[in-house]
DNA sequence: AGGCCGATCCTCT
DNA sequence: GAGGATCGGCCTA
């Protein structure tokens, strides 16, 4: 069966640069999972640049700061690759890579706004009780199941219910977080680590289908211990996806 | 060989 | 807002 893939492909020289500098321009970029059934996809909102050893700011917080190890390799590999490692016993989180090849700099990717195969994230995240079993949490959903979709938006456009609310609250759940959607778009350092992001048979892709965030959200970096006041933070402001803390000191930048 | 701890998430107070 | 789950990588002895 063939997946229908949304946009197109973003260029490898789109990564063959400094992750402070991808990152921001990352925002609104599509990130796709290609399935035995179909797509799931979701729109980047939320990412953190991580640097490479060679830079003039150091970043102990970054895990190629030391060099290259069998762990972060993958970092200082060729551009736009998936770098992913496991986390506190039970998570995965997703960066990709920067640089030209032999430096690393990656970007980590912290949320997405679900846009393709809800009803597969809800179950992948465990928020059903077959998911719940599979996912290996407790699986007790925002709401029992995702509101429908109508022309006008999510629910019935009116919230008097809030039913609106709800939906919100789903949608947060799914993708909002760098465990999270890992977890909601089946990414595993046994099958994902090192997947080349741009090219076209791959499972996992970076993709463009022409949305540009215009502005970008600039903050300190979330749950890290070292280098935790620099401003390497970038997401979409005030969008509902948005993982951490709802408002966040920082200062807003074009995205050239 | 052993200990420490993390770019997290969930639950309960 | 705090604490537990859970395990691989990396540092120290």
């Amino acid at each position: 069966m063939k997946t229908r893939m949304p946009g197109r492909l973003v260029k490898r020289a789109f990564f063959e640069d400094a992750a402070e500098r991808v990152a921001p321009r990352l925002l609104g970029k599509l990130l796709v999972r290609r399935t035995g059934t179909g797509a799931i996809a979701g729109r980047i909102v939320e990412v953190e640049a991580y640097l490479g050893p060679h830079h003039q700011t150091p970043d102990r917080a970054a895990h190629s700061h030391r060099g290259p190890t069998p762990r972060n390799e993958v970092i200082f590999g060729p551009p736009g690759h998936a770098y992913v490692y496991a986390i506190y016993g039970r998570y995965f989180c997703m960066n990709i890579t920067c640089e030209p090849e032999g430096r690393a700099g990656c970007v980590l990717l912290r949320a997405l706004e679900p846009v393709t195969g809800l009803e597969q994230m809800t179950e992948n995240r465990g928020l059903t009780p077959a998911g719940a079993r599979r996912a290996g949490i407790g699986g007790l959903p925002p709401v029992a199941h995702p509101p429908a979709r109508t022309r006008d938006g999510w629910g019935t456009g009116e919230d008097a219910g809030g039913e609106v609310r709800a939906m919100e609250k789903f949608r947060r759940a799914l993708t909002s977080g760098p465990g999270r959607l890992c977890q909601a778009l089946e990414i595993t350092r046994a099958a994902d680590n090192g997947v080349d992001l741009l090219d076209a048979r791959s499972a996992l892709q970076v993709r463009d289908d022409g949305f540009r965030a215009r502005r970008a959200l600039v903050t300190a970096r979330i749950g890290i211990r070292h280098a935790a006041e620099l401003p390497l933070r970038f997401c979409i402001e005030d969008h509902g996806c948005v993982s951490g803390p709802r408002k966040m000191r920082g200062r807003v930048v074009a995205v050239r």
